[in-house]
DNA sequence: TTTATTTCCGTGTGCGCACACGGAAATAAA
DNA sequence: TTTATTTCCGTGTGCGCACACGGAAATAAA
């Protein structure tokens, strides 16, 4: 509560020193144009000088600008994955409402490509200022990133990355190194011989290639450490719906795999797992996941489930739409790859796992 | 890039349907007084009816008060532990300069409590607005937080908690539960039969409770779930520097006990035992240490350490800063204690983890 | 009742910037 | 050389708020 802080050079301060007007100022800091090149040179120099570094209060307080941003994520119903990422989302939403920044949600249904390319021509047509996507396909993000590019609308990915050159940015995990983890935590403390499992579950159009590199993150741990004799891989499908079929499969998987001591479901389904090896009564399984949803976290929590990999989803969404309000709003520059930290979750720490973003003023 | 949003209700919005002047509604939202009763009741109820929403940009442009923080940290060396809180605090400093809010950085001794007097001395002489305070010295930092509570100063610790009453704020890990967690992580995978060594430092001014309860959390893991039988916890204690009586020490404990097959150390110094034990030749010793120093996390990725259990340091700088901001600046209120996440940390997940809170615009 | 005091409130200015407007100087066209 | 056009720049206003100042109305003191 002392006296207001000196030394901070304003527009005024730079028109002073440049023997110019303000309004010159001004033209040369946003590249209006309209300035002679020799006064430009002027200016741009006397702002080098001093160093002036713009207010964005009361820039922002000035400008008449506003910003449309969409997010485009798969639907979803309380406890769900995606209810994290689009927390993060609505976290930054209310911290740059004073900016004038608004964020239009979008959904599409994760089972269906379809909805994804109807979702996408909705958000063509809404025309906004920057998008954050989940580009859960693969192609059709890709097309839609195309499209959003050509019309210079800056696009960041979340989630999983589609390896394509057209977006801004992408947060997410860094899905090999995750499946490295997930082997780590797999083979501590396990008995030589032991068999593993790692269940796929089959998606009606197709494995994202976020599943496929962690299980190929996974393997390659095992190779990598020469640990090929001694634990043996197994491999199996299960369906995301069908219960009997499931349970089925599996008493045959365990029936002609004996030595099975862990198993890793690469999704965020780890908890099917789980209550089928309970109805089963198989017991004594290392069962490792991925992602706090709350079956994942019940399961967990009551010891079926043992470690679970998380990727800090809230920051992701978070991060991800502060990205693009920086690039828009205020111009600065984007880091393009931004891997989330790999989190090791185990019942003794779930509870003060928070991936939420501090809320600010 | 459309157009203005709308529906931002303003002062002005305000004194028209209460039939008074803007001064007036401002004098009611500051509790300045020289308002009648009953008109300050109409405001506020306008207020209230309109949902009224101060615009914080526009408050901190035309407010000329400025607010003077101070950290009151330890001394520390590039890849020391209290790099990163500073890191966290640097950063939020940067975030609220144009609040006009400067963070003075003030250090102690964190071996020798009479520097903390002394630091506590400058503080309170510098008569700061709000202050963050890593309590390393409870008493002490007791004595100094009801000084600045006596004085109306908000204080918020870091790192470790005084447990006393007289802080606004705790930003930290909760010791006890982080035991617990390194107890997990040494025992799965552990041969029945195991012994472990629980590895304390000696510090010149006593051990911080901090330190005794994460030996309490980790303890308390093995009783809790009747495992005392199956393991057996060793304790020896170490000295900070002196290097040939630590080596005399191991080498008589690990005569003594032939089964020793995981150790843990309490403090930020992990590395040192991996030293020692790597010069003794003792090997297969399952090593699971605290905080990501340089010499830890070198000694994590040769394999030395197995686990390192992580508490965001920099985001405890970042957050508490950020709370005195909202605090003192935004007349906010804040979270008593906010514990931070338990991470853990291996050779596979550790490129991955900033703690880097974003940095915004 | 008159004067002094207090209570209460409205008006005006500035925070640092963005941006519209209009006009002088320089240049091009007649 | 005169007029039309373009280039270039200065001035003025407003964003939403905090806060100083001063004055009218209400009350207290004389």
């Amino acid at each position: 509560m002392t006296p207001v802080s000196p030394d901070k050079i304003k527009i005024t301060d730079i028109a002073r020193a440049a023997n110019v007007s303000p309004g010159t100022v001004d033209r040369v800091l946003h590249g209006r144009g309209e300035v002679a090149e020799k006064t430009k040179k002027k200016v741009l120099s006397v702002i080098e000088k001093l160093g002036y570094k713009p207010n964005l209060l009361a820039r922002s307080l000035a400008t008449k600008k506003s910003f449309r941003f969409v997010s485009l994520l798969p639907e979803h119903r309380p406890g769900e994955y995606w209810e994290s990422p689009e927390k993060g989302i609505d976290k930054a939403r209310e911290e740059i409402r004073l900016y004038n920044v608004s964020v239009e949600k979008m959904y599409f249904d994760q089972f269906d490509a379809q909805s994804f390319v109807a979702a996408s021509e909705s958000l063509i047509a809404f025309k906004p200022d920057a998008a954050l996507i989940a580009p859960m396909f693969r192609n059709d993000a890709v097309l839609l990133t195309e499209r959003l590019l050509r019309n210079r609308i800056p696009c960041v990915y979340i989630d999983s990355n589609a390896e394509d050159e057209h977006y801004l940015s992408y947060f997410g995990q860094h899905s090999y190194q995750s499946g490295y983890v997930a082997a780590r935590l797999t083979e501590t403390g396990l008995p030589p011989g032991s068999e593993i499992l790692m269940v796929r579950t089959i998606r009606i159009s197709g494995t994202s290639n976020q599943i496929e590199r962690r299980e190929d993150g996974f393997s390659a741990y095992f190779r990598d450490k020469g640990l090929t004799d001694k634990y043996r891989l197994i491999r199996t499908k299960l369906s995301v719906d069908n219960d009997s079929d499931n349970r089925k499969e599996l008493t045959a998987v365990f029936e002609k795999h004996r030595n099975i001591r862990a198993a890793v479901v690469f999704n965020s389904r780890a908890y099917q797992l789980a209550d089928i090896l309970n109805k089963l009564k198989i017991k004594n399984i290392k069962l490792i996941g991925y992602d706090l949803s709350g079956d994942n976290i019940a399961r967990l929590k009551d010891g079926s489930i043992s470690f679970l990999i998380a990727q800090r989803p809230e920051e992701q969404g978070y991060r991800g739409i502060m990205a693009l309000c920086d690039r828009v709003v205020f111009n600065g520059e984007i880091n393009r790859i931004n891997y989330m930290p790999i989190d090791i979750i185990a019942k003794e720490n779930v509870d003060y796992y928070e991936t939420t973003p501090r809320a600010n003023a």
